[in-house]
DNA sequence: TTAGCTCCTCTAGTCACTGTAGGTTCAAGG
DNA sequence: CCTTGAACCTACAGTGACTAGAGGAGCTAA
């Protein structure tokens, strides 16, 4: 019979968020002692680490709600978990790709800084002015 | 005299934002008609573009207050704004090392995936296989 | 004048937790 | 058996950065 500490210890979550998943049901009510402490078995341990991994993989609640569904339901189809898989993964480099835009103008925003007054601070002018945006809503709703 | 959805079409923002901005304390609180409605200057729209191009570049508000601050007082010294820049920089390069590594993941899982019945499917067990994880918590606060 | 678009305030909801207050239970040591 | 103190409990509020909706008022052009 397993704490909710030692669950949290285990998967590196915090009680609380133990807790909040019990509340959203991504986790099931579990035992408790005759003093109403909960008490979990090696099923609940399996299911935390589950939702853990997948939440360092990115996914939402609401994807691993779906996981979970189908890993409850063994008979249906792989196809949904891979289709799940790769929106995930679509959403990953879409992030990256972005973020690869943002790290080179940062970059050049640091190597353009001058160490001088702030008013001739590349960093802020960057961001003041307009015409060096990468992006454009001049056209957006016309 | 600029309306508030003129700002929000030209900067890309939703006009709740602007007035969440402004409650918030990031956007002045603008002159109005008599009838009650937001009008607002060039100087207004400058600066919320300069929210919004900062927001893009992932720094957060407390860090655009930062920046405004420095460009509200130009004579203080560039560094602090290099400074923030740099903090930004980091955490951007963190999240893309942490993605990368989530894709790399996530294409494995895709790959292997069999298409058969959930019960044999690699994006299930990638995610319940705790021994395939790549961080470790049995460490933690021992 | 009237249509209809934009604007107003206020409140509540989103996601995924995190923190706090104030109290109770459990296990180990004496 | 008693005490200590860590771990547990509930309940609620707060986070960041918006977003959505209700219900109504203002503005502009035909």
């Amino acid at each position: 019979m397993l704490t909710i500490g030692y669950l949290a210890k285990k998967t590196g979550t915090k009680v609380q968020t133990i807790r909040y998943y019990e509340q959203i049901g991504l986790m099931p009510e579990p035992g408790r002692t005759d003093g109403g402490q909960r008490r979990y078995g090696n099923a609940e341990l399996d299911r935390l680490s589950f939702i853990r991994h997948a939440r360092q993989l990115g996914f939402s609640l609401d994807a691993i709600r779906e996981l979970l569904d189908l890993s409850d339901h063994p008979a249906r189809s792989c196809e949904e978990a891979d289709a799940i898989a790769r929106r995930q993964l679509k959403q990953v480099e879409q992030r990256m790709a972005r973020l690869e835009v943002l790290r080179l103008e940062l970059e050049r925003m640091i190597e353009e800084c001058s160490g001088g007054r702030a008013a001739d601070c590349r960093v802020l002018e960057v961001l003041r002015d307009h015409s060096e945006c990468l992006t454009d809503h001049e056209g957006i709703g016309t």
